[in-house]
RNA sequence: GGGCCCGUCGUCUAGCAUGGUCUAGGACGCCGCCCUCACACGGCGGAGGUCCGGGGUUCAAAUCCCCGCGGGCCCA
């Protein structure tokens, strides 16, 4: 008959604390159980939801937000596999781009584009990329496991032949539809380094230099006007001048001309609200190009642009007088000039900020370079569309993807002069000038294998007329089809076909308009449907202090020795609980401490019920019982929607508020005596009532817990009921239970506080009896036997409605007689 | 500089779409007391907020409107 008659008990879990050490062996047994595995196959009914994980950029060490950004993702993956669905979650790592060539320069000092003059140094840079890039990865995954993720590792990242195969077969099928072309186009040139440079590739520096004040004559009027600028010697490339549409000054002057004071030729004056009125005159020249400013004026008031400064840095024919010049020599003799012509009115010293190259320093001059452009203009109406059937959690950010879609002015430029990236997979004939695409299908280097023809399709001239591409794509060429390469696109059309359906897009709001814009834009031409149907946007990490965390700033916060120290669960448990889904959310170490608090709290709590066992189905149970089992089904209830919405914020909240500060503090300490029932006080039915509950509680917080602290929760779940949590169903609401009232258990805890706070008050200990005469609702009559218990209460009388006139209320509806 | 978003105890938040039940609720932290047989990595109690500021609408505003201020993101 065993337990039946037991009268001690013994915890099956023996240990005062949950030791964090134990999470490596944890994790150890779930990757030799394969549950990250992610396993296809064609009869498996469930339905795939395909987790769309943002591959980390390899360029160092996640700080403690990024941490908790994959962390929180493996909450949503683990929950949905609690629900039932075959998630696929991989790991991969974004390795493309600039940033490694970067460090690698730094590390080496090898200039890329020297060493890449020759296919042999290319290859050689490229091998450098490589090797650094393992070794960041290496990082990434050892933190990640170590919190505990559930990712499926891929080890081809971006820059596998079979993914870079699948970027350029998209690039290949969007050129035979037409979405692709080339063009000329402003961009940053270094004429040092002669390399483009995307915006991301400039530093600004303070430099000093001249504002020179020059004579225009005004052609229709003849009254002259003022120009200040810093850029005269650029006179043969201006076009125009502006005023601000508010300026009074200048409004008569509205669609005349002026006369070029170097050149003679005629140049419009117009109005742009990208003019400051207060920077000198108020009137300034728009020339091809003083900076991005030009850039924008030249389009917006479609100007007819004429570059006047080579590859060089130097000026060219065009210029006349000053052909042949550098820049800076340029400008000092075009002041000259004017000067001697009575045409520079003054020049002042000023201090601006002008942009260089990251690299030598040199500025960047803004000249016309032959660029791989996608379309999007034609797709904005029709992508607004596509995004107003993509559920966003929260919806708040939806309208920053929307107005960015509103604000695009231009096609998108693909292509990089750059290396460790996916090359422009294209050849050129030299003899006819044809552009030859290769079939979809393969992984092509242009620059370094053999074209795959023997001559040209078009003109017929020989192989050695054709000329590989040297340009490789933007970053977000490759990550923007992501969401393609997780769900099997062109790899393995059965699963395309299922996993491209519930498709989760988790990212930060800093990138909505670059990664969550690119990828929408992409798959939608590609396939005619909405990348995703959840975009989940998360906030900024930021430090201790509220701050965002930047390299640059020195305030990088490493996760590993916090996890070291207080363990994956309670740093699991920051990450979950340090703010709403959407808001940024800052680093706490005190917060992790109280994880870690949790972790031993959940503990004992284990430790305490499994001192008993767990009976089938109570005979009958006690009022506190049933309403403390209606009240955990209503939380099943809340905690599964809020985790349905993809929220983790509120599930680890109503989790840790339920378990500590109802369960632990109010319903234990009410049936512990019960449980004993060292005294016989009360039936065995009774007692095993007590057992059911706690048992029943447990096992639903533990599964409800799991997704966020998947070590501590397994540990207690296998020590108990001999099971792996993690390939357990996610509670659900028991119908019997459902609309149960639990009002009691808010009773209950009132009354508790007020016996407590008397007792404290009066200096009786809590062990102590109460003699006073006390005064309690009907309501809770049925839990006598277990408050007088719990209280040491001797003297006990309900009222009805009111109790008798000579009481005192000491808290909630508990009287005294004083 | 422009666009967008956000702004409730030290911190994270509930309440705000449908104004009154809010002299604003909870949690973490903080302070004080207490070793009570799962847990002192614990228990109990307490203090903490002019709801960013200023105007307005209204009998009534954390909640609605306007103007500022502060923070964030992206763009320049």
């Amino acid at each position: 008959m065993g337990w039946r008659y037991m009268s001690s008990f013994e915890p099956k879990i023996v240990e005062k604390r949950w030791d964090h050490r134990f999470e490596k062996e944890i994790y150890r047994k779930w990757e030799e159980r394969g549950l990250h595995k992610f396993i296809f196959r064609e009869d498996d009914k469930r339905e795939i939801i395909a987790i769309d994980t943002p591959p980390p950029y390899a360029s160092g060490k996640w700080h403690v937000g990024a941490a908790a950004h994959y962390a929180q993702i493996d909450m949503i993956a683990r929950y949905f596999r609690m629900k039932g669905y075959n998630v696929l979650v991989p790991f991969y790592v974004d390795r493309n781009g600039l940033p490694v060539e970067v460090q690698v320069e730094r590390k080496t000092g090898i200039n890329p584009h020297e060493i890449s003059s020759t296919p042999e140094g290319r290859e050689y840079f490229l091998g450098l990329c490589k090797k650094e890039l393992d070794r960041v990865e290496e990082d990434l995954v050892r933190i990640w496991k170590k919190l505990g993720c559930s990712f499926d590792y891929w080890k081809n990242g971006t820059d596998s032949p079979e993914y870079r195969r699948i970027t350029q077969s998209t690039f290949i099928e969007l050129y035979k539809k037409g979405l692709i072309y080339e063009d000329e186009r402003p961009v940053n040139w270094c004429p040092r380094c002669r390399t483009t440079l995307a915006d991301a590739e400039l530093e600004y520096v303070e430099k000093e230099g001249y504002l020179y004040y020059i004579r225009f004559h005004v052609k229709e009027l003849g009254e002259d006007v003022v120009v200040a600028t810093t850029r005269p010697e650029l006179l043969r490339a201006c076009r125009a001048l502006v005023y601000h549409p508010d300026d009074q000054r200048y409004k008569h002057l509205k669609g005349l001309h002026v006369i070029n004071p170097l050149y003679g030729h005629e140049m419009i004056i117009d109005e742009h609200v990208g003019v400051d009125p207060e920077f000198g005159t108020g009137l300034v020249m728009v020339c091809s190009y003083g900076d991005q400013a030009d850039v924008r004026m030249f389009r917006e008031l479609n100007l007819e642009p004429c570059v006047i400064v080579d590859r060089d840095g130097r000026l060219t024919e065009e210029a006349g007088e000053l052909a042949g010049l550098k820049v800076e020599e340029a400008r000092e003799k075009a002041a000259l000039i004017l000067e001697e012509k009575g045409l520079l009115v003054k020049k002042e010293k000023i201090k601006h900020s002008i942009p260089v190259c990251w690299r030598c320093n040199t500025p960047i001059q803004i000249i016309h370079a032959r660029e791989w452009f996608l379309k999007q203009l034609e797709y904005k109406e029709k992508l607004k569309e596509v995004v107003d059937q993509i559920t966003f959690k929260p919806e708040m950010h939806k309208k920053k993807l929307l107005d960015w879609i509103d604000s695009v002015s231009t096609d998108w430029p693909i292509s990089r002069d750059r290396y460790y990236a996916t090359e422009v997979p294209v050849w050129r004939c030299k003899s006819c000038g044809a552009i030859l695409l290769p079939e979809p299908g393969k992984y092509y280097r242009p620059w370094r294998d053999p074209p795959p023809w023997d001559k040209c399709p078009y003109c017929g001239a020989s192989r050695e007329n054709i000329i590989g591409e040297k340009k490789v794509f933007d970053t977000w060429f490759d990550s923007s089809i992501s969401v393609l390469y997780v769900t099997g696109y062109l790899r393995n059309q059965k699963l395309f076909e299922k996993a491209f359906k519930y498709t989760l897009r988790p990212q930060g709001q800093d990138i909505i308009r670059t990664w969550l814009y690119y990828s929408i834009l992409r798959v939608y031409q590609l396939t005619g449907k909405p990348a995703f149907k959840w975009a989940r946007i998360t906030g900024m990490g930021l430090d201790e202090k509220g701050e965002a965390m930047h390299k640059s700033k020195g305030n990088i916060i490493d996760p590993e020795p916090y996890i070291e120290k207080y363990g994956a669960d309670a740093f699991r448990y920051w990450a979950a609980a340090s703010s709403k889904l959407g808001y940024d959310y800052r680093f706490s170490e005190q917060m992790v401490r109280t994880g870690l608090l949790f972790t031993t709290k959940l503990w004992n709590i284990a430790r305490f019920i499994s001192m008993f066992p767990r009976p089938e189905k109570p005979v009958s149970l006690r009022a506190i019982d049933e309403a403390t089992i209606a009240y955990v089904n209503d939380l099943v209830k809340r905690v599964d929607k809020a985790y349905s919405e993809l929220d983790v914020y509120e599930p680890v909240t109503l989790l840790y508020q339920f378990t500590w500060n109802y369960f632990a503090s109010h319903y234990i300490e009410l049936v512990k005596s019960r449980a004993y029932n060292r005294e016989n006080k009360y039936s065995r039915v009774e007692q095993e009532a007590a057992w059911y509950t706690l048992h029943y509680v447990l096992e639903r917080i533990l599964k409800m817990l799991a997704p966020i602290m998947p070590f501590v929760t397994d540990a207690i779940y296998e020590r108990l009921y001999g099971k792996c949590i993690h390939t357990e169903k996610f509670p659900e609401v028991e119908n019997e239970w459902a609309e149960k009232d639990y009002k009691l258990v808010f009773i209950v805890q009132e009354i508790n506080s007020a016996i407590w706070g008397y007792k404290k008050k009066h200096n009786i200990r809590f062990s102590e009896p109460l003699k006073t005469k006390i005064y309690l609702p009907y309501s809770v009559e049925k839990v006598l036997k277990e408050l007088a218990d719990l209280h040491h209460l001797e003297n006990i009388e309900f009222y009805e409605e009111k109790p008798p006139e000579n009481t005192v209320n000491i808290g909630g509806p508990v009287y005294i007689l004083e």
